[in-house]
Order: C-alpha cells, then sequence, then structure tokens
DNA sequence: CGTATCATTGACGTCGGTCAATTCGTGTGG
DNA sequence: CCACACGAATTGACCGACGTCAATGATACG
C-alpha cells in the first residue's frame, strides 16, 4: 500500500508521464499515443509531502507508480542502521517495476520533495500488457533501463575514487534532467539533495562528501548551492567522471568505451 | 550479434530454461506449460567454450539469452581498464533483459565455463509477448528481479567490509545455486571462480580477497578449493554477512529487514 | 620439465572513516 | 526585529582498512 498523502482527484487536463524535454527522453519508447493509452489504466493520483512514503521496504504495494512532479529516493536499510540510497526518479520515469510484481520489495520509495504520483495498479497493469501487448516490450525495455543504471551506479561506487564518483553522480542526474550532456560552463541546474543524500548514495561519509566538494569548487570544476548545481567546467568534470562525450551514446547513461585485453582472452 | 562459438542443433529432448531445482527458483512465475510456450519461439541454441563472448561491451545483440548448462560472466570495462564484474548468470536464468531491447549494450556477457545458451531473437521474443499477454508479466517479473540482485550487489560494495562483503556475495551465489538457505555444516558447492572475479565483483583488490579468505578460513567459517566452496559454518557465515534467516524472503535474496529512524524522518 | 597462471605473503603507503568541535543558515517564537 | 534553536555544513586531528608493489610458492598443462 502506498503510505499516508493527500489523495487528490487526478486532474484529466494534466498529462501523465510527460517528459519535461520531449527528445530522448527515459519514456523514449512511448509515442505520445502510447502515453495516453497507458494513462486509461491509471487508477489514480497522490499528492505526497516531503518525506513520505510510497512504499516502505519490503512492501509488497502490488502497483506501478509514474512520478509526475518532484523527486524520489530509493533506498535500502542495510543491517547496521546505514541507509544506501539505490537511486533517484525523476518526474516523467517510473519507479522501478519490482513493486509491480506484487512481490516483497526489498528496499523503500520515498518522497524527497513534495511529489505526484500516477499509479498503476497491478491488475490495471496486467491489463494493459494483454489488451497492448506492444506495450509490453516497451516495458521491459524501461525496466532494463533501470537495471541498466544500477549496474552503472554498482561501478561508480566500486571503482571510482571519491572525486570521480561524485562527478559521476551529479552528471548523471544532470543528464536525467535534461536529457543533454552539459556544454555550457557555468549551466546551473536543480540538484535538492544535502550532502548526507550523496553520502548515502556513493557510499562515502558525509565529511568526506563536504571535503571532496569543496576540492571540486576550489578547482573551478563545480558548484552546489542550495539545491543547484553550478557546472563551471563541463568538460573538465565529464572527463574526470568518467564520460567521454565522443562515445556517449543517446539511449543511456554510460560509461567511456574501452576494451581491454583481460576481457578478451585469458580469465 | 552473438560471439562465435559451435552452433549445435538444438536437441528437442533437452528442456531449455530447465531450473536445477523444481522449486522457488528463479524460474518462479513460469510453470512448465509456459516453459514449454515460450520454448517454442526459441530460434536455436548455442554451444560457447570458456571465455567465448555472448555479446561484447556496446553490442545491440538484440536478443535475449537464457543460460541452460555453466555460468556466464557480466562486467563492464571502465575507462581506467579495472573491469567490474555486475552479476553471474547461472543456469536456467537469463541473461538480464538489456540486450533483447536491442539497444546498444553497455556491458559484456562472457562465459566463464563451458556454456550452452538459448537464443530468442527480438522478433520472436515481442511475438511471444503479443501471443501471450500473460508471460509479459512474467517476463517483467524476472526483469524485475535482475534489478533487485544490482540493488543488493551495490548494497554489498558500498556499505559492507570487505569479510561481510565476500561473504554476503558467496552466500548470494550459493542461494542461486541450490534455491535454500545453507544449514548442514560442511556443505559443498560449485563455485568457479578464482579470486580475481571475487576481487572484480566485489571492488577489491585480488590480494585482500586472498588475506581475507585466509582469515575465514581460520575462522573456521568458510573454506575455498579448487571451484568448490565450503560452508563449514552456515550460521555464523549468513550472520556475517548480513543475511537474517527469519527474516528471509523466499522470493528474493535480500538483507536482513531493518527499520531506521533516519528513514522515517527528517531527510 | 619448462612455462604460464593463479595463489600467497610481506612491507609500506594512502584514501577515506571516525570523532569532536565550530560555524552557518534558516525558521520560529517572543 | 532580535534571540534562540536545530539541523546542515565545515574543518581538523587521527587512524585503520584496504591498495600497491614486489617477491615467492603452488598447480596445471603441453
Amino acid at each position: 500500500m502506498p503510505a499516508a498523502g493527500l489523495i487528490k482527484p487526478s486532474n484529466p487536463r494534466q498529462t501523465c508521464l510527460t517528459c519535461t524535454s520531449g527528445d530522448g527522453s527515459l519514456c523514449e519508447p512511448l509515442s505520445t499515443q502510447d502515453v495516453e493509452t497507458i494513462q486509461t489504466y491509471k487508477s489514480n493520483m497522490l499528492t505526497l509531502a516531503a518525506n513520505d512514503h510510497i512504499y516502505r521496504q519490503y512492501d509488497a504495494p502490488a502497483a506501478l507508480f509514474a512520478i509526475i512532479e518532484g523527486w524520489v529516493v530509493l533506498y535500502e536499510m542495510m543491517e547496521n542502521g546505514d541507509r544506501q540510497i539505490l537511486d533517484f526518479v525523476l518526474p516523467g520515469e517510473f519507479v522501478s517495476f519490482q513493486p509491480v510484481t506484487g512481490i516483497d520489495v526489498p528496499h523503500a520509495a520515498q518522497a524527497l520533495t513534495d511529489v505526484s504520483v500516477c499509479i498503476f495498479y497491478q491488475a490495471a497493469f496486467e491489463r494493459l500488457l494483454r489488451d497492448h501487448p506492444r506495450l509490453a516490450t516497451a516495458m521491459i525495455w524501461l525496466s532494463a533501463r533501470c537495471e541498466a543504471r544500477a549496474f552503472d551506479h554498482l561501478c561508480n561506487v566500486s571503482q571510482r575514487p571519491a572525486r570521480a564518483r561524485l562527478l559521476h553522480f551529479i552528471l548523471e542526474l544532470y543528464y536525467r534532467g535534461t536529457m543533454r550532456l552539459p556544454d555550457v560552463p557555468g549551466e546551473t541546474f536543480l540538484l535538492p539533495l544535502n550532502q548526507q543524500h550523496m553520502a548515502d548514495a556513493l557510499g562515502l561519509s558525509v565529511e568526506h562528501i563536504n571535503r571532496t566538494l569543496r576540492e571540486l569548487r576550489q578547482d573551478g570544476l563545480i558548484e552546489i548551492r542550495s539545491r543547484h548545481a553550478v557546472l563551471v567546467d563541463p568538460s573538465a568534470c565529464m572527463k574526470e567522471g568518467g564520460l567521454d562525450p565522443s562515445a556517449f551514446l543517446p539511449n543511456s547513461f554510460v560509461s567511456q568505451r574501452i576494451a581491454s585485453p583481460r576481457a578478451i582472452g585469458a580469465t
């Protein structure tokens, strides 16, 4: 069940799943027509206040959620009390496909800001797949995209030192918000996170996030100020963050293309 | 395109997607009937030698792969030449759903041992979804499961120290191989990995893996010998590895259930 | 029996964690 | 408008888990 929140009659004028940018967005496989079709299976729309939960760890919501407005954080509490942030969900994105399976979900989804969210209950979702098989493909596509992001986060946390890890993280959020790579120096964008969020997402301590942000500011790469980030030197950020614009695929947020002997030959 | 490998006529007797253990396996949402249905959409079956690639990083195979025999490793090469292992694929499992989307996949799939693999090309897969909408639900279910595993790996690498990280990792593979939690002390199971694999999966150096394995052996927790692991003290392994049997959900491989104030209240 | 690969061990350095203190910022009540 | 409160950000001192480098040992295979 979704956590408590104001239930607001859904506004028929507001297009559900509207992406902020039309092109290359995460809704990519869905045409406007598709979105309208999907809409008809929506059961309702909720408005949640910051910190409300959409679902909690080990809930079995049996619904698919789409975020219309605001940011959502997916996290998991570990046995030692640490919080691992798994992903953020931005407007126009689905909140993972795990909850719609009807199985206990090992993570929680919490509103980071005030949020409005579309709900598709499991039965309706299955009706959608049955009535519009072509959309099933799109849903698998989107679900696979979620997995790809998780893989990217794993690489980031597992292999990159703090500086590069933080840059990669911020650039991913820039990309998902704007659906393009940064180029204009000084470009500013919304980043409604505090340092604790970054720490919990990246597996670093708050203190080290702070020190690293100071370094990045002093080196003229990036600045964080009151819910916004400023990309002072975008190309330097991308280089250090492990993003190669020339190898960048419009379809996904991935690291630089590299081939290496070890991968090819002997295990 | 799949990498070169011996093409063998598919054996009509061999049940594709047969799970080694019937109950609670990763094929869970698929009944025997379902498996037979899916089979009819299979285009062919390949046999690959160890180290052959099913697909390479940035390929767009446009097919879904199911592993019948042998182990597969999913990895990504990073810009600095490091290899991050994202997951292993065991017999009876699908190799992620990313390749079937037809989009460039940012990771590679390589045979760890000799492998036989079923191929479902994208067009056939979409026909399957169209003809059997009920199976679309199952596919989303399976894809979500892949994402859940990736989340779990992220938590493991991000938060646990080397000892617990290694234990958690080995226990996951035990669970996926047997579909149950270990209980009998001294239980032995197949683990066809070398220390470099564990290092690349866990974001640790080979030397540290080695030292940690020595510790675990000396402490009477676990032993690794020639492609096999021995769980000398299963309950101690689970405790240290962050697995609580009492909280364990049969449906997924997850960590101990914990609630914490931070998650509930203030951001 | 030579060679390649993997496992093992030791010495040493460092990145990032921990702990504790101080400052800043913002919201609130008087 | 100011005083206070409380969380977030910041900084410093110190330390330890893990990485790096280098050498040696064990195994398997042709």
